[in-house]
DNA sequence: AATGAATGAGTTTTCATTCAT
DNA sequence: AATGAATGAAAACTCATTCAT
């Protein structure tokens, strides 16, 4: 609530470090954002950065293992809800709109400057994305040994669907027309006709899913992103 | 054919530059990249580099706008050849995998790098980028007015289409198992699925469509890229 | 003999402060060592040390200036145990090994970071410098006077048995094959040859001096040292 | 002869450095002189410098490098130019003093900065180092070999002798009274005194030697430095 | 056609030091 | 007595770019 305005020091310095090098980072590049700029935009001196963060790569990669380990906790949660595969799907494509929604910045981020990254920087991050897009990996695989899913290639799904809602955090404008939990509703059905899911003659859609309405996950995964404090920097 | 060996100065001095500069820009980013790295990439002292592309910026842009012109290009054809909107569907996804497979270096440095460019240059390139898309917009539209289409938001479908595709050029290698025809056919297929294409009660399969094999698809845009010479930095 | 131990706070932030200070400059020179190495190397934070010690050049400045009196006294006491011009000679020659070799990491420091000093400072300390060295040159020109000494140039004698004793703490290592009293020793009849000590046809030895041994001049120097307390960073 | 002046760009830009450098690191320190300083002082600008040096240390290590080497030669040809211990000694201690008075700067340099290498590049200019005391250290156990020398402890003498030596870098002026020839012969007699030499009852000094005129060594060395042409940073 | 030399403004990071607590 | 927070100045080094040749 009282998280919105950011300027001044009514926030932790932390915080308002961590708040604009994401915001910098993803509207400009990790590679394009000085130090100097950082420190304006969060209000202390440049040398003071350096007393919370440590190098700018430090702070880069918290900042990509904090949500990163805060979306997989979301995904395994919405994952372990359920032993069937199409749910676990749209769980899990549900999760990841909304998480990739509210938190485009951080999306952005992870997504384009991964390769800023020194090699063994690198690959613990990779390697926090690996553990979070197996989930999706599984879930397909059940999905095909139950003989709910007839996709041709699992793996070409998955990576197809993941760079789909990879990308929403591209284009999603909180402000458009279509609200978060509706995209993340028409991605989940998408997902299932790409997977050509179905019951017998029945084609699943995520209305014949048993899940929670989208709604109430958008308000646990806020709830939760608050306790990473500093993730709120864009409002739901 | 002999176009694969590159290092030395057989090829143009051009064409080693901006070779040089699709592959570094793609890998590291175009911020990460200096001037002197990129002329001992291409055999060249920096200072000839000035010679031949101007700025770092006039060669990003050079780069970007030619391909992009380029995909656009075989974009229209596939869509000008026929009037079926699942066709042109099909031959826009089709199209475009082949190209984001075909020159994934390119492909990543239009998607990564177009927030480097300064305000002018970068709204002449979306302008171009926008184009593109627009004529998958224009198919779905006309989709769902032909009553081929059963997509609840062809906007949205659009722009889960287009970073799926996009994605590719992210994690396809020709070495993998899956040929880039077959990729293209099933996204073709896939985007069938997600727009719930059907005619009467027969949902729609790239198999249905009256299409030209792939192969031949990829001929041609393998035959046309090397007239824009140097976009065969990588080998299909 | 409880002095060994230095990590933790069994002994003063003062003590702990100067050994650390000692330590380091010798290590890796005044300039090279900033004051947060040093604060973590005395066990307090950087803030702390300005409590205690003012600036880093106060610092400097207070390990030069109490060494070098020390030594002065030690010296001057040596000069004034006898009227004979060799025995003067050896006793500086004995005293200066024996402090040099005491405390290699004083001594290094005295003569390697002069340079680091403002000219206010430097002065000062050079002044206490001179003071000391002045010594010798007294002894040599009495020794001339007395007929004892028969070199042609004393104050070149001078300059090259100084630098002879004070490179020792460059190389002298405790657990080396030869005892400190043994290189005083050595070191004695060094200069005695090299100022051409003789009393008529006889060339004078160290052996030939009516000297108190050694071992005697290296314990009251021990204990003197107790007494600059910090001092005994390094064991004898 | 047109070397003294230095200031301009009459001389090459590289040279200008390196004497600047040298001048700069021997009177103030590495670690105290900024590139800025050192572009001033070379009259280029910070950048510049890059172009020509490479590192701040990579500058260091060629001055060290350089003079170490130019030093050997000279020393060696001292060496090989007799097979007697005492003229060799003699010759050593003569070039010793002779390159340390003509070039006490790099001397400087070389003697207190070695703490400043990286370990990689410190232990490579420690090599060349020992190379050179190593000669020192041949000679004395020659002598001793012989039955000339009759030091108790020849390795004991060679650190005394080194650094009797070395310390000229640090007091010597060409404008003192005593010339470069008068003080190279007087420390070779004193190293031969320190050194026991005597033949039979006859004890060696540096007339009995069959030595070239140390003015002509002197004139060997100059001349050998232009070659190295940046060493005559300082006027002999 | 091509380059070595040169630079001003920039980079990230560390410095010694102060001060409120 | 002791410290976390904070900073202006400076550190070494790199940048894209120009220009005389």
């Amino acid at each position: 609530m009282s998280r919105t305005s950011d300027r001044a020091s009514s926030v932790g310095a932390e915080v308002r470090i961590l708040r604009a090098a994401i915001r910098l980072f993803a509207a400009r590049g990790f590679q394009a954002i000085g130090i100097r700029e950082l420190a304006d935009a969060a209000g202390l001196s440049s040398a003071a950065l350096y007393h919370y963060m440590g190098t700018k790569e430090d702070l880069l990669v918290r900042i990509m293992a904090e949500a990163l380990q805060a979306w997989y906790d979301v995904a395994r949660d919405a994952c372990n809800a359920t032993g069937d595969a199409a749910e676990k799907l749209c769980g899990l494509i549900r999760s990841h709109v909304i998480c990739s929604g509210l938190f485009t910045l951080e999306s952005v981020v992870i997504d384009t400057e991964i390769r800023a990254l020194s090699e063994e920087r690198r690959s613990a991050i990779i390697a926090l994305r690996d553990q979070y897009e197996g989930l999706l990996d599984d879930a397909l695989q059940l999905g095909v040994q139950q003989g709910v899913f007839h996709t041709p290639d699992p793996r070409l799904l998955r990576l197809g669907l993941l760079e789909m809602c990879n990308g929403l955090s591209r284009w999603y404008r909180p402000s458009g027309r279509t609200s978060l939990e509706q995209i993340a509703d028409q991605f989940a059905d998408i997902a299932l006709a790409a997977a050509r899911a179905q019951r017998g003659e029945h084609r699943l859609s995520v209305d014949d899913m048993n899940l929670p309405p989208c709604s109430l996950l958008l308000d646990q995964v806020k709830a939760r992103a608050t306790k990473v404090d500093f993730l709120m920097a864009n409002p739901g």
